[in-house]
DNA sequence: TTATATTTGCCAATATTTGTCAAGACAATA
DNA sequence: TATTGTCTTGACAAATATTGGCAAATATAA
């Protein structure tokens, strides 16, 4: 399953023209992970999502809404009441605002 | 914490004068793990809903939402961008439809 | 107090996630 | 065809997180 934030990085990278394992070495980990990442096959892990912004010199916040957006969707997709919860939790954000 | 879905259960519970350890028979748990999904420090397994929507003569639906949303609402809490995801992933869903 | 019900902290078992490695696929090109 | 470089995939191990159960602590009621 392709997510929204595993095609961004890919876009990112591939227009600074940065190979996989450069953007792996710089993140620190195995050349493999990223190719899963901008797969879908694998979840960045949050905390590295600041690095992974600033090397790709893009918006932190964009990236945060993408991964966000990501662990939403797969969580509530194949779920009967999906649609009622998700408006649930919207009206309860809104309030504690 | 609180859940909806904790402070539902016992409402529902207590309304027909069961015990915890009662309805933790029924679901064959430990009595400490009804206890602390009633008070939001755990969360129950999805598949047993529907099991605990029979034993409390509960509607599931009603359930698997207040549950989702227990779920969404744990996962954006205190996300600077909960709420652009929440948005972006409820476009999505209403296209997927 | 005594008896019963609930809560809490801790541990072990289980499950999930994460990373590494090695092999494979694929394209470009010598 | 053989070689080189990039990317992908699957198997495995290590690190984390989740789960359920026990037992002690705390509350509630009589």
């Amino acid at each position: 399953m392709a997510t929204q934030f595993g095609e961004r990085i890919r876009e990112l990278r591939t227009k600074q023209n940065m190979l996989l394992r450069q953007l792996a070495s710089l993140l620190d980990v195995d050349t493999s992970i990223i190719s899963k990442i901008e797969r879908g096959d694998r979840q960045l892990k949050k905390e590295q999502i600041p690095l992974l912004a600033q090397i790709l010199k893009a918006d932190i916040e964009e990236l945060q809404t993408l991964w966000l957006a990501d662990q939403l969707y797969n969580m509530i997709q194949g779920e009967p009441m999906a649609d009622e919860a998700l408006k649930s939790v919207s009206k309860k954000i809104k309030k504690a605002k």
